[in-house]
DNA sequence: TAAATGAGAGAGAACGTTCTCTCTCATTTG
DNA sequence: CAAATGAGAGAGAACGTTCTCTCTCATTTA
């Protein structure tokens, strides 16, 4: 068999410059025998992710995921070294795309807008992932099951303070910036806003709407209007 | 782990035997027996209830609940058939008691003010249960995990959708007596809204303000200003 | 005494993890 | 060039532990 895969130890290792000719380094992305540590590991996460979001992270079996992963146990240990170690993984990949939209947040010049297009941008990305087989609403699963084990489990705790953390700042700088623009109460308490706003957007993630038939034209007033009645703006059509 | 000195089993039932009650086979059914099942019920719930806070559905044995409950796997399996029927005894149990609360929604008249003290109400029960040892948001823990558990778990799904649906209607009656009285704008998708303070109202509850000191009263013009957002009340601050 | 109750051992399965062995193949050696 | 080498990759049995649940038998209760 004509098979020929990256050899990764010897890029590493030994330092011949005439490397120019152009290998077959994409060993059959999700195949059998893949070579490379990052797709393997990527198709473990992959398989541990469905494995998750049908059993939850305690319920689901090393077995299990070995079968989705088509991998065994050897093979799987070879790449991480607990259950552990995938949930932290999983738990930090998956927060940390939430904060990705967060990020986008300063983008706008108008609070209410950032609010309702963040907010729209979040749901729309939780409920994305649905395209292959699988239940219509992983990312809530998912995103429910990091919180209930980020209430029991430190390190996992750790990951979500840490993504949250950044969301949490990301709105407080643009509440804090419409605030000086004066699209805000003077009065208004920011922290408590930033946290309310957060815990609201958690369970409206949790509920996942657009799985449950409701598009995503019908959340957008429903975010206008919960920023509109938060941030009490005092221009408040400004820009609608 | 506190073993606590509980007599084995003759103390849960007073020593009153010289009355001359019927022993006919009702009354052993309905009488002192059958409120001894229902003690030692109770104690394998909230036994049960403090190892699930502590270490989620799953994460938990049947060994730790024994030994927190201070009976033997013979005799807890007396009163229940499976951990699967303790979950659900739970689930359905803490779902109940939030739906007690959402049934007094129809006692106020003016639907901003109805929202922010069911509100209210809800995050003030929720986190009430954290007088004894334990973590401090308990509440919000099992919320969490009955969460997780419905959405993998069939029965408990059932269970939690028998509740959630008692709560919408509940919210649904209220929103269209205060559409009619003119609180609320004609225009609004009252089906959507009541979807949509559900779940922000389940993002609240599972973030425990009050645990991490944000006092309830600090939390009241959130929930205002949440209601008059959503609901645009054609008299807002009628009641005020 | 008969029925109810409970303690405790432990059966049998499943768990997370490790171990051993085989195979593949780039490199080294002859 | 062909054989030898050796390290990475993986399969799968097996390990010790822990799981849920059952069974036996002693004690309590009526």
């Amino acid at each position: 068999m004509v098979d020929q895969a990256l050899p990764k130890q010897a890029a590493n290792i030994s330092d011949n410059a005439a490397d120019d000719e152009p290998r077959c380094f994409v060993a059959k992305l999700f195949g059998k025998r893949a070579r490379n540590r990052e797709v393997q590991e990527e198709r473990i996460l992959t398989a541990a992710m469905n494995c998750f979001i049908r059993s939850g992270f305690r319920g689901a079996s090393m077995n299990e995921i070995c079968s989705e992963a088509g991998m065994s146990p050897g093979a799987l240990y070879r790449y991480f070294p607990s259950k552990e170690a995938i949930i932290e993984k999983i738990a930090a990949t998956h927060r940390q795309q939430s904060a990705e939209i967060l990020a986008r947040m300063s983008q706008s010049n108008n609070i209410v807008d950032a609010i309702t297009n963040v907010g729209l941008d979040h749901v729309r990305k939780m409920s994305m992932n649905d395209e292959g087989p699988g239940p219509r609403d992983s990312s809530a699963r998912l995103f429910v099951e990091v919180r209930a084990e980020s209430m029991r489990n430190e390190s996992v705790a750790a990951i979500c303070e840490l993504h949250e953390g950044l969301m949490r700042e990301e709105l407080l700088a643009a509440f804090s910036a419409a605030k000086e623009r004066g699209e805000i109460d003077p009065v208004t308490d920011l922290d408590l806003t930033v946290a309310a706003v957060a815990a609201m957007g958690e369970g409206i993630i949790m509920r996942n709407f657009p799985a449950q038939g409701v598009p995503l034209e019908a959340l957008e007033p429903v975010f206008r209007a919960l920023a509109v009645g938060l941030l009490r703006p005092t221009t408040p059509l400004a820009n609608k």
